[in-house]
This record gives C-alpha cells, structure tokens and sequence, in this order.
RNA sequence: GGGUCGGUGGCAGAGUGGUCAAAUGCACCUGACUGUAAAUCAGGCGACUUCGGUCUUCGGCGGUUCAAAUCCGUCCCGGCCCA
C-alpha cells in the first residue's frame, strides 16, 4: 500500500505516504529545489528546520547541468547530497509559464512541449515520454506526469482541449513509466510514483472529467494543476474541494505550488494532503517574514501575520522575528541584526529569512498535524 | 595676493535662457511575490492640494529679460596652478 489513511475527520485526512527515501506523514510541505538547491541553504539547515521531501524540477536540470550530467553524477541525491525523498515535478508548468509571459518562447503540440531554452535559445521538445525518462534518470522517490496547464483566464474550450490533452499525454506517461520501471528492473517496493495531474481551470466539469480520465489511467497520487487562484488572486475553494472530492479517497492528494499558509490549511481542510511552494524562500529572499500569532488568538482563520523586515520600523528592533521560533535565525539574530544584513545586501539575511520561513511552515504542518 | 575651474534636491551627478519641481544612479519610504527566467519587480521620494493645479527651490544678494538653475555684477565658499 503506496499510501494509507490513518485518521479522516469529515474529509480531513492525515495519513502516512511510502517512498524509497522512507515514508511521509500527510500532510506535508516540500520546499522547492528547483534546481538542486533550495536557494541559499544547506542540507544541514534544512534538516534543523525539519524538511524531509523537495521538489526539483525536471525542466531546470535537464536545461542545465543536463542529464548526461546528472547520469554522471548518480542522479540528484546524490548530487545535492540529500537522503530525503524527492519529487519531480514534470516541467509542463515551467513551459507553459515561459509560453504565457512570451509566445515566442515556445509552443503546445500534440507531441509535447516546443520550447526555446531562456538559457542559450537551443530548442528543445519535451515530450511525455522524455519527461518520464528524464525523472528516471534523475532518480527521484516521486515524479509527476507532463500537464498542460493554462491561464485562468482562458476560454473554455481552452481548457477542455487541454484536459482532453493532459490525459492522452497521461497515457503516454503511464505506458512509458511502466516500459521503465520493467527495463530498469524495478519492483512494486523499490518503484518510484508517479502523479497525475487534474487540470480544467476554473471549470468543474472540466475538473471531474480530467480526474475520471486519470483514474481510470490509474495513478499512484493525483495533483491540483492550474492555478488555484483566480485572475483577480481569490482563492477557488469550491472548485479546490470538488476537486479533491473527484479523487479516489486512497490516493494522495497533492496540491501543485500551493501555497501561502493560509491556502494550505484551506486545502488541508478539503482533502488535500501534499505541499510544495516557492513562497518561504522566495518571500524570504524579499524581506517578508511569517510569523505565529499568540497561541489564544490562533484559529484556522487567522494563525499567522507577516512582517517586512526592510521596513523602517524593526530598524532598530533587538527582539527575535518570531519569539516562539525554535530556528537558528530566532534563537540568536534580531530583527535590527537580520535587517541590516538585508540593507547591506548580506546574503546571510536572506538565507536566515529563508531558514525562518521553512521553519514556519515546517511548524505549520506540526500544527495542522495537531489539530 | 594673482590666475583658473567650480558651488544643483540626503549623497553623487546631468542640465547651461522657456518643453525644469529639475535626467540618472545611490540612499530613503512602501507594496507585490503561490508546480522559482524572481538575492526580483513595481510605485513613491520639495510643500500644500477640492488632484485641476498652487506655492517655495539649483551658494548669498542685486541686476538683465515677457521668461533665469542657465546671462551680468558683487560677495561668500571649495579645488587646482602661479607667487
């Protein structure tokens, strides 16, 4: 058994996810390695914050180191020196991101994904298949299928063109994840997953024919694709629990780039039980800072608040960012010290803002765990 | 003492008769960030404002001109050169 409910209070589930890189207690949050590297920190202060599984990214080390290079190297754990499980995510995000921002950059075919490289503007055709064989070759405990994401805003034949193609690529994904896992001689126990994506936008019935196609594909865990947001940034909350509710019960639930830490309770709370977000780095990087509110104010509406820690008011602040905070940036900066690093552009501010809000989210889990 | 170049908004530094409340950079004040083209990006940054404007600014003072940061005189201050 891939994954096993161990407690589901009204569709509320915590439950516990078995990889070859040990098994994850649900609900979790990966932070984001894109490539190999979440931005600015060491294994050794991941691990004192409590991360366990990231996300890398297929696209970014395909483009660069290249997988002649990763095959080298042993695959990614062994490259970023991580015994943690990992997940891939496919790169039909990144593409559809460049595509979006700048349609000369590439485009959506039938076959796959055409796009130019940012990085030297070679071409490049990511196809189902390679995209399964790419997280092969990285190695990693999780991998998820090539989607076809689209922006909210688009038409409704937009997205259903695209759910239609999200699930013929599943196919294609499934049949070439099964010819790997046979020539590489894996077994049932020593497999990676794999996880299909549901898109549709913000069209239900779109939604729930994707997810009947999937399932019917079958997949080990299944994803929240798309946007979660509207164009206008409001949480979809209906559509993301109808969502999660067209998704075998058995199956674990990842909600893709999700999100800030109030989504990710809100998603918790429907049926959704995976993570990942660039939102504690990169926020970090920019100065903002989660911090607990006081334990008696804590509800599931309002848990948290942030600070800038640019702003002119904590310039002379000596107190800790959060005084409940167990992190090394807690337990021996202040706030005035942390600010003047990011004033004097210190990389050590950034990385300690990054530690921080790993740290934060790592307690959010803690707590979702605990309720 | 003589000569010469120069004094512009917190700093550096453009501008050398009107389109100048004055480029640009830095600093400063905010905001954004959701499967990372992001240690990034956006806005603000003389005062007041009924947001149309109004008023006071470019070392000081005094001129020329319809109009001056820009031209003239003078004074003050600074750099360099000569005594």
């Amino acid at each position: 058994m891939v994954f096993e409910i161990v407690q589901n209070n009204n569709g509320v589930r915590k439950g516990v996810l078995s990889t070859r890189h040990g098994t994850l207690a649900t609900p979790f949050f990966m932070p984001d390695a894109t490539r190999a590297s979440v931005r600015g920190l060491t294994v050794d202060q991941l691990k004192s914050v409590g991360i366990n599984p990231m996300v890398v990214n297929t696209y970014h080390l395909y483009l660069q180191p290249g997988m002649e290079f990763m095959k080298e190297a042993g695959g990614v754990h062994q490259l970023m020196h991580w015994d943690g499980p990992l997940l891939s995510d496919s790169g039909g995000y990144q593409v559809y991101s460049l595509i979006h921002r700048n349609p000369e950059l590439g485009e959506i075919t039938e076959d796959g994904a055409v796009f130019k490289s940012i990085l030297n503007g070679s071409r490049h055709l990511l196809t189902p298949e390679k995209a399964i064989q790419i997280q092969f070759d990285l190695g990693v405990d999780m991998m998820v299928l090539l989607d076809d994401p689209r922006p909210n805003d688009s038409a409704e034949k937009v997205f259903s063109d695209a759910v239609d193609r999200t699930v013929r690529w599943a196919q294609r994904c499934k049949i070439e994840f099964e010819k790997q896992i046979v020539e590489r001689k894996f077994t049932d126990a020593d497999r990676p997953l794999l996880f299909a994506v549901v898109q549709g936008g913000p069209f239900m019935d779109l939604r729930e024919k994707c997810a009947k196609g999937l399932v019917e594909i079958g997949f080990d865990g299944y994803s929240f694709g798309g946007r979660h947001v509207d164009m206008d940034g409001v949480f979809m909350e209906e559509m993301i629990a109808k969502t999660a509710s067209f998704i075998p019960e058995h199956a674990p639930r990842f909600a893709l780039g999700i999100g800030t830490p109030d989504d990710i309770v809100r998603c918790h709370s429907v049926g959704w039980d995976m993570f990942d977000c660039v939102i504690p780095t990169r926020e970090g990087r920019h100065g903002r800072l989660f911090i607990w509110n006081n334990n008696e104010k804590r509800t599931k509406e309002s848990f948290y608040h942030t600070i800038n820690i640019s702003n002119a008011q904590y310039r002379e602040d000596f107190t800790p960012i959060d005084v409940t905070c167990d992190c090394y940036a807690c337990k021996n900066y202040t706030r005035a010290y942390i600010q003047h690093l990011f004033r004097s552009r210190e990389p050590l501010g950034a990385q300690m803002a990054s530690l921080h809000n790993l740290r934060f989210y790592m307690r959010l889990m803690e707590w979702l765990h605990s309720i």
